[in-house]
RNA sequence: GGAGAGGUGGCUGAGCGGUCGAAAGCGGCGGUCUUGAAAACCGUUGACUCGCAAGGGUCCGGGGGUUCGAAUCCCUCCCUCUCCGCCA
């Protein structure tokens, strides 16, 4: 959500920023809202000012034993007034919050211009994509070559879009997730969590999955509706909701693996191919709160610890500056890491790392309370993947694999698989 | 699934329908004392919102109701905790 003074007071300001994202502001109708609603106001609270200050003098009147009952004729119709005027001004602030709700964030300063992919801004290249003495295969013809990744039999105890993985890369995929969270926690200072993957309407809120993104959820009905969550992020960064850190608290890092769950509604002819786009998959993520002054910076620590991983597991990639017209609802800021993946020829996203600035954090209440001003202060609320586990998994595959189909493993895994050098 | 208790400020926890935005304690901040710190003592300390200010308004789990007036009464929903049963 935006700062509300802002969307009153720099309405051009922020109109500007939003057309950076592609985004027309209907600024005419804002402004007429925002002047209803500014009268009303008024009117509402002198009413009710009057209501108490009349009932005070009500209460002492017949604390003194006096006679109450001239007092009450002249409040007689004070209530209704006061009830009508509450309602239109109810339904001027629900259509003004409505409308606040499902307006994206301002891109930061330092997003690059643009409509949409093409326009996104190569920041830096790491290593080098694998050449092949053959010709490689792709992530589903090696799964199916060796017998470990079955699609058919997930979609017979399912349906499309889920997988079932089987002995080595199983346990493959484990790894992964194992080496994930040691790094993180032992190397870059984050605190391991393990968190409910079924959240509540406030939670998805609070991160803004709602109330425009619903399509995107699995839903489970119930007493009390909740949804899987399609990222860590949404139960982690929910941890502050609803707080006042002290000063002392922050930063705070957090590291969570758990499966995603997206129901990849309005991608239907996209990557069916494979495990690159389905409806389960693992995540490591990261998250980190932050002050404000720090988020930008905190974004760049962030997205380098991504990259570690992916340096570690000497896969190559790019780092890629989201443009304006890109970015996520949410996010100021966005690098996106995308990984070489042979059977594609292509750079592919494999994780997501971005800043929400202060969005987050005012539909959370996250905040912190500022020594100097000793006031509370939205926090800066971040996340990223670190990594994807289902894509890099394919990542492994396709780059190491050898000309008999068998796949070699990074170094850094093989104590996460009894000393192995070849999977399997 | 059965039985009960409860949701109040950063935290713990009081609160006859009227002067309660709310006692007290903790924590925080400032000060006295001290070489410094601790302890002790004194003072101070909710959030949001409109306003240049004075000042106004809102907030005691959510929603609705009764009333001139609700933290306090009624309805309803949600949540948390305890005991029993079942269970990974």
């Amino acid at each position: 959500m935006l700062d509300p003074r802002l969307l009153r007071t720099e309405l051009d300001e922020v109109a500007m920023h939003l057309a950076r994202r592609g985004l027309v502001l209907d600024q005419a109708r804002i402004e007429d809202l925002e002047r209803e609603r500014k009268q009303r106001q008024v009117e509402v609270e002198s009413l009710r000012g009057e209501r108490n200050s009349r009932s005070k003098a009500i209460g002492k009147v017949k604390g003194a034993g006096g006679d109450i009952a001239p007092l009450l004729a002249e409040v007689a119709d004070l209530g209704a007034r006061l009830a009508t005027a509450e309602t239109r001004l109810d339904a001027i602030q629900g259509e003004l919050e409505q409308i606040g709700l499902e307006l994206p964030n301002l891109p930061d300063p330092s997003v690059p211009d643009g409509r949409d992919e093409r326009d996104n801004r190569e920041e830096r290249r790491w290593g080098e994509p694998p050449s092949f003495s053959f010709e490689p295969r792709d992530h589903v013809d090696l799964g199916a070559f060796n017998g470990w990744m079955d699609f058919d039999l997930a979609a017979k105890v399912t349906g499309s879009r889920f997988v079932v993985l089987s002995g080595p890369l199983a346990r493959l995929h484990r790894a992964l997730i194992q080496f994930m969270l040691d790094t993180h926690t032992e190397e870059h200072g984050y605190k391991e969590v393990y968190v409910p993957y079924l959240v509540n309407t406030d939670s998805l809120l609070g991160t803004g999955q709602l109330p425009k993104f619903a399509a995107d959820l699995f839903k489970v009905p119930g007493e009390r509706d909740f949804y899987l969550i399609p990222t860590a992020e949404v139960p982690v960064t929910n941890l502050v909701r609803d707080l006042i850190l002290d000063e002392g608290e922050l930063p705070r890092k957090w590291v969570a693996h758990t499966p995603c769950f997206r129901s990849e509604a309005g991608s239907y002819g996209k990557d069916t191919r494979g495990m690159i786009r389905q409806h389960q998959f693992e995540k490591v993520e990261l998250v980190q709160v932050v002050r404000p002054r720090e988020s930008l910076q905190a974004l760049e620590a962030l997205t380098g610890h991504a990259e570690t991983i992916l340096q570690r597991l000497g896969l190559a990639y790019r780092v890629v500056s989201l443009c304006a017209g890109d970015l996520g609802f949410g996010a100021s800021k966005t690098y996106d890491l995308e990984v070489w993946l042979p059977g594609q020829q292509t750079y592919r996203e494999i994780s997501s790392c971005s800043t929400y600035s202060d969005f987050q954090a005012r539909r959370l209440q996250a905040r912190w309370r500022n020594s100097e001003t000793g006031k509370p202060e939205l926090v800066h609320t971040l996340n990223g993947s670190g990594l994807a586990v289902g894509r890099t998994l394919v990542a492994i595959l396709e780059n190491y694999q050898k000309a008999d189909g068998r796949i070699q493993l990074p170094e850094v895994l093989r104590p996460y698989l009894g000393g192995q050098e070849v999977l399997g």
